[in-house]
DNA sequence: GTCTATATCCGGATAGAC
DNA sequence: GTCTATCCGGATATAGAC
């Protein structure tokens, strides 16, 4: 095999799945047909079929580059010098850029929430959720242990806290998906405030 | 037309949501076939479709009743004489009963996934799911505003607070319906722990 | 009012030409 | 490697008997 095909390989994966992340952001995952994937993509039927199995395929192949994006930038950024606390966790996490990568928010909170949805019922895709938000909260338990460790007390448990923290974000592209509220700015600045009180 | 049959009507109305309600809930609604349901019902195609147009009105009638059972409990709750304060209210609302009515919360967190997400998409779900969030937003930013005016100062907004509090327990039904974490046991001190240092 | 049987349509996946 | 045409299964909704 020449090294032009693997490229290509990648590149073709990655133009189908970008498509139907653009389609499942629309109509989710089950209103959307293979036409759609296929129409979007540019592609024929053979070509997409010569990439991925099967609808399946997809669905668990754009799962996963959407938590892919969210755990890396987490990564990086929990990755600092300074131990981040709660409120400037709470704060990156909310972020539009830190969730939605290139994807604007109308877009990708559905999406996500997809994914969740999916997620609760469909064994491979729970799995790498499943995976996705067990590393999250080891991530965010650490994270808050060293900013206790360096300094500020808290009452409550790290790991628990985490849980918590990843709710906050969880409920937010819930209400956001469902009617644009609340604004994120001020979401921000709420829990920014909650969570200084706290301290 | 006689008493009886309006009765009758809706019982048998009751009958067919609550059936779809169960197979929702393993299935999701798209991959929920009209048979899945009226098996499940014990009825036939045609008794089913005397009572709903379509799996469409069946969905938004499962949606409808899902909210409604939320906001009734919520309702009575803020409704007391001691206005609760944001831990008494998070409290409150992670309690398994409050949220889940009579089905378990296995079953019933991926109902509510789901019907969250096609509220995403689906403008009859939307309306309905829109309606009760901001009812909830306004209902619990009431309830705090007493709380506040009762004696008890807070630095926070009353009305952002309550979408913060909405958050605390979508993410956990997030959760929950994807890997069963955290217990809700946990959950439930971390909130109060929270919310009784911010005060 | 309720059931059975079925018309009709649509979506996923494949076969074979180029 | 890619496209076109097509098959097959299954799902929704209806028609008509009882």
């Amino acid at each position: 095999m020449p090294k032009v095909t693997d490229a290509h390989r990648a590149a073709r994966r990655e133009q189908i799945l970008t498509a139907a992340g653009n389609c499942f952001a629309r109509k989710g995952f089950h209103a959307t047909s293979m036409a759609d994937v296929i129409g979007e993509a540019g592609l024929s039927a053979g070509a997409v079929y010569l990439y991925f199995r099967s609808k399946e395929e997809i669905i668990v192949g754009v799962a996963g580059e959407v938590f892919a994006g969210i755990e890396a930038r987490l990564l990086e950024f929990v990755g600092r010098d300074e131990p981040p606390g709660p409120a400037d966790i709470a704060d990156f996490l909310v972020q539009q850029p830190s969730i939605a990568r290139q994807r604007a928010p109308a877009d990708f909170f559905p999406l996500l929430l997809s994914v969740w949805s999916e997620a609760s019922r469909n064994p491979t895709v729970n799995a790498v959720a499943g995976r996705v938000i067990a590393e999250l909260r080891v991530l965010l338990g650490q994270a808050l242990h060293r900013w206790m460790d360096a300094g500020h007390p808290c009452a409550m448990d790290p790991d628990q806290l985490a849980s918590v923290i990843i709710s906050l974000v969880q409920g937010l592209v819930v209400q956001q998906a469902i009617d644009g509220q609340p604004p994120l700015e001020q979401y921000r600045a709420t829990l920014r405030a909650l969570f200084e009180a706290a301290q």
